[in-house]
Order: C-alpha cells, then sequence, then structure tokens
DNA sequence: CCTCCACTGGAACCAAGGGCAG
DNA sequence: CTGCCCTTGGTTCCAGTGGAGG
C-alpha cells in the first residue's frame, strides 16, 4: 500500500481566508516598492553611497531614529538599490546587514562578515586580534578580483555599544574601503564612543522623525490593498490604526500590528469585514501579548524578582530595594542571587516598562532608596507568574 | 556641612564552549 | 590526547558616590 499518511487531510488545513488576501505586507520586516513619506531620508543615503559607483569609500552614516519610524526599511531598501545600480559597473559593492541584537560583540560582528564573505572562521576560540586580522586580510587581498568596497549596515548599534564599546567601530573605520551605516534608536548614542574613534568616525547623520497620523494612514493604505481582499475594511479601520499608533510615537509597526490584529479578531468572531470597534479591542490584545512575552521569555532569576515586586504590591506595601530582596530570598529558596544583582535586574525591569522606580534620599538615618512601583496589570502578571508563587 | 546607607561602576571570578601547539 | 589560551555570559566582591535629614 503507498497510501501517505498526509492523503485526504485538507479539512485539517485553515479555512479559505475571506479577509487576508496575503499577511506578509503587514509584517514590518516586509520590504515594499516604495516607502511613503521617507523620500527625502533615502535620498540623502543615496547621495553619499554614489560614491562607491565610483569606485571610492563612501563615508559614514548614521541614522537616528524611534521604532518605527522606517530606518531599518529605508536602509534595506537603499541597500537594494545601491547593489542594483553597481551591476553595469566596473565596481564591486558588497552591503552587510547586521542587527548588533543578533551580533552583539566586536567579536561576533567581524566574525559573522568574515563568514559572510567566504572565510570560514570559528565563533570561539581565537583571540579578538585573530579575528581582526583575518577580516582586514579579506579586504587587503582584494579576494573578490576587483576592488571590494564593504558597506557595513550595523541596526541598532546603540546595543552593541552599550554592551561592548566601541571596539569594533574602532576597527572597522581604521580598515580600508569599509563604509559603515550605523542606525540607533537613541539620540545619545555617541556618548558610548571615545573621542579617539569618534575622530576616525566623521559621520554624517539622517534623521527619521516620527510619521504624523496622515502619514501612517498612507502607509497603511498601500499595505492593505496588498494584504486584504477589496472591501474588507470597514472606512474607519485605517483612520483609528493611525491615530492610534501617531499616539505611540507615530510608531508605523504598531500601526500595522493593530491592522493585523484587528483583521484576525474579526475572523475569530466570524466577520468578513473589518470593523472599528475590532481595532480598538486589539490594542489591548497586542498590549496584553506584549507584556506576556516579556515575561515569559525573562530569565528565572529576574521573574523572581519580578514574582517578589508582584506579591509587595498585592499586600499594599510600599517597595523599597530592601523589602524586595527579603522577599525575592524567601521565593527563590536558597537558590538566590546576591543584593548587587538584583539591582541591575531592577533596571532591566524598568527599562522593559514594567515597573518604575523613584530615588528618594532619607537622610542620615535611612540613606537612599529605591522606591519601586508596578507598571502594568498585577492580574496578568498573576496568570503568567504563578509558578513561582 | 556631615553622615549614613542604598546605590553604582569596575574588577575579578567561574563555568562552558572552542582552537591550537606540542 | 593534553595543557593552555581564547570569548562569553553570568555572577560576586569591593570600593566609591550621592543627597537630604540632621
Amino acid at each position: 500500500m503507498s497510501d501517505n499518511i498526509f492523503e485526504g487531510l485538507d479539512e485539517y488545513l485553515p479555512v479559505d481566508d475571506t479577509i487576508f488576501k496575503d499577511k506578509k505586507p503587514l509584517d514590518h520586516r516586509f520590504l515594499p516598492e516604495n516607502l511613503p513619506h521617507r523620500k527625502n531620508q533615502i535620498t540623502a543615503i543615496a547621495r553619499y553611497w554614489v560614491e562607491a559607483l565610483k569606485g571610492t569609500t563612501p563615508s559614514n552614516i548614521t541614522i537616528y531614529g524611534k521604532t518605527g519610524t522606517g530606518k531599518t526599511a529605508a536602509a534595506k531598501f537603499a541597500k537594494e538599490q545601491l547593489i542594483d545600480a553597481s551591476k553595469d559597473k566596473p565596481v564591486f559593492i558588497r552591503v552587510e546587514y547586521v542587527r548588533c541584537t543578533d551580533f552583539n560583540t566586536e567579536y561576533q560582528v567581524l566574525t559573522h562578515l568574515c563568514q559572510r564573505l567566504g572565510r570560514d572562521v570559528p565563533s570561539r576560540g581565537w583571540t579578538k586580534g585573530e579575528i581582526v586580522n583575518a577580516f582586514r586580510d579579506i579586504l587587503r587581498r582584494n579576494a573578490f578580483g576587483r576592488n571590494l568596497i564593504l558597506i557595513v549596515i550595523l541596526d541598532e548599534v546603540d546595543i552593541l555599544l552599550e554592551k561592548d564599546g566601541d571596539g569594533l567601530l574602532y576597527t572597522l573605520t581604521r580598515t580600508d574601503n569599509i563604509a559603515i551605516l550605523s542606525i540607533s534608536n537613541y539620540l545619545n548614542f555617541k556618548q558610548f564612543i571615545k573621542p579617539r574613534v569618534a575622530s576616525s568616525l566623521m559621520d554624517k547623520e539622517i534623521v527619521f522623525p516620527p510619521y504624523d497620523a496622515e502619514q501612517l494612514a498612507d502607509i497603511l493604505e498601500e499595505r492593505s490593498e496588498l494584504a486584504f481582499f477589496e472591501d474588507t475594511l470597514e472606512d474607519s479601520v485605517i483612520p483609528l490604526c493611525s491615530a492610534m499608533a501617531a499616539k505611540e510615537e507615530g510608531d508605523a509597526r504598531y500601526a500595522l500590528d493593530l491592522l493585523e490584529s484587528a483583521g484576525d479578531i474579526a475572523i475569530d468572531n466570524g466577520f468578513d469585514k473589518v470593523l472599528g470597534k475590532f481595532v480598538r479591542e486589539a490594542k489591548d490584545v497586542i498590549e496584553y501579548n506584549k507584556v506576556k512575552d516579556v515575561v515569559i521569555t525573562l530569565p528565572t532569576q529576574q521573574q523572581r524578582v519580578l514574582a517578589a515586586i508582584l506579591k509587595l504590591t498585592q499586600e499594599g506595601e510600599e517597595i523599597t530595594s530592601g523589602k524586595l530582596f527579603e522577599s525575592y530570598k524567601e521565593i527563590s529558596k536558597g537558590d538566590a542571587v546576591t543584593y548587587r544583582r538584583i539591582f541591575d535586574f531592577v533596571n532591566e525591569l524598568e527599562m522593559l516598562g514594567i515597573i518604575s522606580t523613584n530615588t528618594v534620599s532619607k537622610g542620615r538615618a535611612k540613606g537612599r532608596t529605591n522606591i519601586i512601583s508596578l507598571q502594568i496589570d498585577t492580574d496578568l502578571l498573576e496568570e503568567n507568574l504563578y509558578n513561582l508563587l
């Protein structure tokens, strides 16, 4: 018998969608054919990069902008265009995109770049110096026959700089034929760059302002044509999504998320049209999932800290670091980490927006302390931390 | 302005994963 | 195979700092 076990199981496939034509355009990683309202920024990049087509190394560029302002998309778009434009030119240009959240030390980025350029190097074991040499060797030797110009896009550089310092930038700026495009969420990331590197970085800056509601609407309009079947969106849906996202600092990613979740909610409720009220529901769903995601992916020790905060909050106590540590020790039952470490955890939790802290000094007798308060719903926390309490 | 104590930055340590010379 | 050196991610240890009540 040659019956295949996958035969006749069509009924288990999801039913054909009556709302979504294709969800991909709603993903923030989707790269559309044009990026509305980012012409200026993209041409700014192109004006610097055009030098590469003439065979000279372009200036270094830094892009600033909050999340969801199209930084990554613009950089990737420029990358595609540059590669395309270089096809019939006597130059060899490589553009490598590196997300510094994935490769967050100098060593890792250089290893990654070497591998991308066809040189197999170990991900551990070598000294930093050996990796740097291997990397420079590739560029020096014109390994690709013609003069190679390498453009490195460092997305979310601030992460790398904070963690590993400016060593990578130092190495890259001191290697010939390399141009850097760094992308940062924060304007102040240069505090991590030492003067000796800053002076050789000599970068040009491009700012990506937040989108306003109208611009967001244009973006959603364009994407929704690709993503939804005709007449499946109530007229109020797109204006609602854009208005809500405009309030969230003009975050296009958030606007797209809202639109997609609203569609999902419509399907779940058996509708074949997305109504305005689903957008409002979508907002809650997204918030909920975001927090849940953060909480459950937290390392155990940090979950315990959070559980301790939750417990104290429920007991109605004002939470100081000292009390928190006591409560934390109780929850960890012996497997506890030092007081010092808790401070780092608290800071990280604050960074994630889960808690807020307020340092007050109570003078001679009490010294300084942090007053910690929870910023999210206690029920939601309880649901996800029940195993620790 | 002193002082106390929670906070903070940095060094140092540890275990795990890996390369390389001998 | 063995010993030694490397990075990484987590931690602990210790010596400062800062700020308002005294």
